[in-house]
DNA sequence: TAAAAATACTCCATAGGTATTTTAT
DNA sequence: ATAAAATACCTATGGAGTATTTTTA
């Protein structure tokens, strides 16, 4: 059953004419013809008495035709959904978030999606890098998001880079290191991520920090924590952007020189599997929102000269 | 988008294995592969991933599969009922009977019909032939059954045999005229029709006819009228054959020679309409049935011998 | 007789087949 | 190295166009 035929068909049942409906169909008289004899040939009986007074369906063809168009009417419902689809405004994403990244641009991403595409599902989940590994390699997400780290070595994985956070220091608005004349002096340190543990930049925290660093997954918490205490906070200004723009959280700019002053955000998905729409989709939003989130901050500390 | 491609999808979404499947649909490996590519060129994205280990759907191929699949389900769904249209075996039938057809073959017919064609719509008009031609030009009924008559001049009308019908003279039983010494005597005469008055067999019966007939159209007034009268009925043995079967009735051999001993049953159609597969099956419903009516009564009346 | 549908023919796009190459484990 | 998918090349079916004939009111 060629749906091609069916729609001449429908066409013809509107116009009561060959030629008229052949026009509307941008074909040739003899084509519509034809192709109304071919289903007529393939249904086997009449669907249309040709007369001089023009075209009437059979009482049969009023069937055929009622049901022809609601056949065509799912075909092209099904044709709206495919290109929905393949723009990923439509169906699942299934990914990982460590909670950084999740804490920084997920908000955003979700609020936007919603609104803008409520067909498509998302599926999010939000667990240390740890945690998201054997969930990507099992097939449970499409991709994950985290801080540049080691892959396990076994499966082949696509790493690519969404952009770079800075790494920043992070204290509470009147802390004691944002005088001139600090005295000499140690302050916890909070880590949202064990892994954060072993770069550089901790080594010259040991300075001013006081014993190992407390690690606790929990953004919430984490930005209470530094508000209402002395505690040094090793994250990234993309994560409290809006803090630091109310001066309700400052940056401390005391890195030291050599080390690393930021950290390359990577999507890791299998690399056999292919990436889905809705995944590009995410991919480009969250590479957008980082490119401003730079934009952000580098004019609101140019504005401050 | 073709149907066809989306039954390879389907089948493919099976069997994940392109060379299973393509022996699934009776086609080659290559041809289900090019197949696979096109629709994945149209939809303008992968829906399987390929590997080694076979073929997997991708995420946005699991939700196409899945609509895909309706959409063919529906489809067949159309083919079906177009197959069970063609036969008459659903959608609608709209005809007229006369009188002494109606109550002859109809009630068969539709119990038949009922229980074989839940599907097709019977519409059945029961009026006399002048009340059915205006119907029948009008378009309001495809066709009509009644005794040959002259038809209107004016339109194109396709009269088609379906069988004869024996004039008969019905009478109850125990009836004077059934005895051997009957006198001469005068008995009233029912017609169901104003037609019938001016046949030659009318003329032969004003030897014991009282008056002008009585003209009733009413089919179970006239078997009432007969059974309980001595009323002689002018009919057809076969709208009474139960009747005449249990001897509540009697047929009266005295039509005369050189009358016509049979009446032609026709169908009536507007030759420029098509003849619907409904109307087919109506139409040899009812030859079947004039034919039985036949054998019936052959051997009934050879059984008395 | 004139308007509309049906046919005759031609062309070409494409689905399908066979044979072969590429790919991924 | 091998099994499976992708490609190359060819054929044939049928959908569509132009030109013409047939039909019917």
């Amino acid at each position: 059953m060629d749906l091609r035929n069916l729609r001449h068909l429908v066409a013809l049942s509107r116009r009561l004419s060959f030629s008229r409906a052949a026009d509307d169909l941008g074909l040739s008289q003899s084509a519509l013809t034809r192709s109304i004899q071919s289903l007529e040939r393939q249904a086997g009986m009449r669907l249309f008495d040709r007369g001089r007074g023009g075209v009437s369906l059979t009482s049969q063809g009023h069937v055929v035709v009622e049901r022809a168009n609601a056949l065509l009417t799912q075909a092209d419902d099904f044709e709206r959904q495919l290109r929905h689809t393949a723009r990923g405004e439509e169906g699942r994403v299934s990914f990982g978030m460590a909670p950084l990244p999740a804490w920084t641009l997920l908000p955003t991403l979700l609020s936007e999606s919603l609104q803008a595409f409520p067909a498509l599902t998302n599926e999010v989940v939000v667990r240390n890098v740890e945690a998201l590994w054997p969930l990507l390699l099992a097939g449970d997400i499409e991709f994950f998001v985290s801080a540049e780290g080691q892959a396990p070595d076994a499966p082949r994985v696509r790493a690519e880079t969404l952009g770079h956070f800075p790494v920043t220091l992070i204290v509470r608005a009147a802390h004691p290191l944002l005088k001139e004349d600090c005295p000499d002096q140690e302050f916890p340190v909070l880590l949202s991520s064990r892994a954060t543990a072993n770069m550089a930049i901790f080594d010259n925290l040991r300075k001013w920090a006081a014993g190992p660093p407390h690690v606790v997954e929990d953004y919430a918490t984490l930005v209470m924590l530094t508000k209402s205490t002395d505690a040094i906070w090793v994250s990234s200004a993309y994560s409290v952007a809006r803090d630091l723009e109310a001066k309700r959280l400052h940056a401390l700019d005391r890195l030291g020189t050599g080390t690393p002053q930021s950290f390359r955000m990577v999507i890791y998905s299998l690399d056999r599997r292919s990436q889905s729409p809705g995944m590009l989709r995410v991919k480009q939003a969250f590479r957008q929102q980082i490119q401003g989130l730079r934009n952000a901050l580098s004019t609101s500390s140019s504005g401050t000269r």
